[in-house]
DNA sequence: CACCATTATATTGTCGACAATTTATCCATA
DNA sequence: TATGGATAAATTGTCGACAATATAATGGTG
């Protein structure tokens, strides 16, 4: 029996430490997996950004009804992934600089509160996996393993908003913001640099979540996304310019 | 034409500055008339919180198809008012102090971050108007209308989140929690005190907007937030104990 | 040639019916 | 009587068709 929403329309239960499937989201209906599969769509480009969504035309490319395709545009639109006009249609995002400006401001305070909740209401059990999850990072980092990329980033972000506590949250940031921050990041293709400094910035993160210093955790949280912002709004500016 | 949504669905424009219709939202649609009415419907206690909502029952009871119901129930779950589980139903949230609790943190950061882009965003001309807004709220105030519980209260605190000037904000405050926000006031009948000094509040924060103080702007928010909290949350622990 | 009104086309909004799943009822058995 | 499984009823999920609205094409007029 799956849950679906009010506050956590996809998050069960986390269900295996490593090489999760993003959130642990399981799809039991038809419309489900269309959302899914729309929404990986769009989050990874496939369809493009600012384009128009015709229900007719998504309703025979992915071999169902309208009806579904229509719940399937209203889910994204919850997840800011796409526009819709009444009467006339929804459109996909587009990427810009002012809305990736607009988007990390608000993470940096909605994530920084996370990490701040997550230092007081974190179990010791779910700090001591932070910790090995951060080991194994470690292990794939020296290794050069390129996994720690996308999948290791998300998953230790997510584990400190869910230790947050905060069902409204993690609703806000797991279901309307992260998938926005995914596709800024993979349609930038910012799968390369800052994965060693941004280890020991998560490192430094988890320390202050182990001594419960609310203030140092959200401090050094804030920061470590305005440099990520920094460092893809870096990469946007020169794509813009080229 | 309206627009429809991505970070504003129901944002228009302002179009009247005293007795608003929370918000300028326009329903051009048979949905959204519905969805309106529904979440009216929900916010003042019509429909008990923690209830089942039945899709045929409401299609009756709203002259409307399922169709449109259950677009309306999609809508509704994105404002946190209903939860619902696949091949189950929606039920109507219910109110409780911990839901509450979070409500209010997460409340706190966000327009205490409002307060803050305010302070920063704000143009000369919506400052002025907020400041005449205050005016009124005074006069109304000593002339004891009780006017100024619900609609002036957030009158104010619209016209702060629209001045962060952030869509992302705005959409999560306006969209997102307010009419929770609402939900909670109306049921525990909010209509009484902490009127005078709420507007006193108000004063100091416009004063620290005018300033163009953000840091004191968005503590003055913060602290704003915490004493209705604590009010309300008051209220909810007698009305449970009784 | 430009511009506006009108018509034609395409897209979204709404509806009722059927399929799949869940919940309630009933009966048999220990 | 209590429990478990099978059947019946009710509810949600999905579908195709029609209505309302917006967009595109057409033609007439200055």
């Amino acid at each position: 029996m799956v849950f679906y929403s009010l506050h956590c329309r996809q998050i069960i239960e986390r269900q295996c430490n490593a090489s999760m499937t993003f959130f642990a989201e399981q799809a039991v209906t038809s419309g489900d997996k269309t959302f899914y599969q729309l929404r990986r769509d769009i989050v990874e480009g496939n369809i493009a950004a600012g384009s128009k969504l015709s229900e007719t035309e998504l309703s025979t490319k992915y071999a169902v009804s309208r009806a579904v395709i229509r719940e399937a545009i209203n889910r994204l639109e919850s997840c800011n992934l796409v526009e819709r006009k009444a009467n006339i249609g929804a459109r996909v995002v587009a990427l810009t600089p002012e809305g990736l400006l607009e988007l990390y401001q608000v993470r940096e305070s909605l994530e920084g509160m996370a990490a701040r909740l997550a230092a007081q209401n974190m179990s010791q059990q779910e700090i001591d996996e932070l910790n090995q999850l951060l080991a194994s990072h470690s292990e794939s980092v020296q290794q050069g393993q390129n996994y720690y990329q996308e999948a290791g980033d998300v998953d230790f972000h997510y584990r400190i908003i869910i230790g947050s506590k905060n069902q409204h949250l993690i609703n806000m940031l797991l279901n309307g913001l992260y998938h926005l921050v995914r596709m800024y990041r993979v349609q930038l293709g910012m799968a390369g640099p800052r994965v060693t400094t941004a280890f020991d910035e998560h490192k430094h993160i988890v320390q202050a979540i182990s001594n419960r210093d609310e203030e140092l955790a959200e401090m050094l949280m804030r920061r470590h996304i305005l440099y990520s912002k920094n460092n893809i709004a870096r990469k946007l500016a020169a794509d813009n310019a080229s």
